[in-house]
DNA sequence: CCGTATCCGCTCAGATACTG
DNA sequence: CAGTATCTGAGCGGATACGG
């Protein structure tokens, strides 16, 4: 640990010597969408080896970022109340990341919690106070996430359920997000597929979920 | 690149891909503070091999965070646009990380840039808004830095100059600024030595620049 | 099956020396 | 001063194997 220290007496640097090291921020972004099993956080973090999946736990672990917790007679990974505090790290890291996402290469999936958090990244709270209540289905690359909105509070749960508008869409979702493309346009297009409800709600999932670039 | 890729389509992936490389985000807290020349970055990094400072301001040139530019004769790297809109994301993360930060090990430096943004991201502006313009000329560690707060802005700057309280600390200062020791308790216990003005006005220090744990 | 440990090959980081 | 070149070793990636 001395001879891979940053020599370093500051915030940034403490931290980085924490959460760091390669995959450990997206092992702490995924428990912010809930707790996980080990199965569960290496089939979400698909290129993952399993030593530094077993290596980055213990370590978080030793730092106090997360803890084993049995639950229901399995083990499950949690944040502790200061790994939940690095919420606004991922998330200003995400929105900043988001604005330089291009279109996805063949091999990069989305995972549920990834779209998770990046669902939370873009939501505007402020916008959303104005709105009346609004449930979404959405089916989004591998992910089926359901999706609610009530004032300034946000949900976001994986699997289906009754919603105002479902609609299915691939990464292009993307455009829908950043403004780049409007609601009735990304219908026309054929970026996003409304599978059922008013399909006018999608305006509406646009201006409560918006990241500019 | 592909093999060593996350593999999955996100914001916070493609954030980590551009700036989550080891030193990548201890650069641009550096580049936060203003444009700097290679040695200058190489001083304020004190362990970083050369050939990884090099490589890292090529990565992260080709990504667009960065830039070399000509400045009266020496070339400088400064932050883009879009460079400069991760800003959030490293007051973040030093804000989470002060929080854990104990007593420095022995071979820990103190470095102006690094302190520079500590106490960015300490400041709290509504307090100070509140409060009439004051200069405050700080040594700590290996840091000499003039911090000058009028209103809701605060402006550091490297060096010495006229100051309504001038002050010596070590890294103890992290005790002021957490709360764990109040101005005089500090003073008192030699955590701070006021070297000029007013010795009042490290209460006023101390509730402008405030992390709590 | 879930959670690890253990192999090996390889890339990248760390240290030092060197050059325009 | 601003990098480049080279070597070594640590840590990552990937596969496989082991224990509850």
């Amino acid at each position: 640990m001395a001879a891979r220290d940053y020599g370093q007496y500051g915030g940034i640097t403490q931290a980085l010597e924490l959460v760091g090291e390669r995959w450990a921020l997206l092992i702490v972004r995924d428990l912010l969408v809930g707790p996980r099993r080990y199965g569960e956080l290496a089939a979400g973090l698909p290129r993952i080896p399993s030593n530094i999946l077993a290596s980055r736990l213990k370590e978080m672990q030793a730092a106090g970022i997360l803890r084993r917790a049995p639950h229901s007679r399995v083990i499950v990974y949690e944040l502790t109340p200061y790994g939940r505090e690095l919420e606004p790290v991922v998330l200003a890291l995400g929105a900043w990341g988001f604005k330089a996402l291009g279109d996805p290469r063949e091999e990069q999936i989305i995972t549920p919690d990834s779209m998770t958090i990046d669902l939370r990244t873009a939501f505007r709270a402020d916008v959303a106070a104005n709105l009346p209540p609004t449930a979404y289905a959405a089916r989004l690359g591998g992910a089926e996430l359901l999706v609610r909105v009530d004032g300034s509070a946000l949900d976001v749960a994986r699997g289906n359920g009754p919603a105002d508008l479902a609609f299915a869409a691939g990464p292009g979702i993307r455009r829908l997000i950043s403004g780049e493309l409007g609601a009735e346009r990304a219908i026309a297009d054929g970026v996003v597929e409304v599978l059922g409800g008013s399909r006018d709600l999608l305006e509406r999932f646009a201006s409560t979920f918006h990241l500019a670039a």
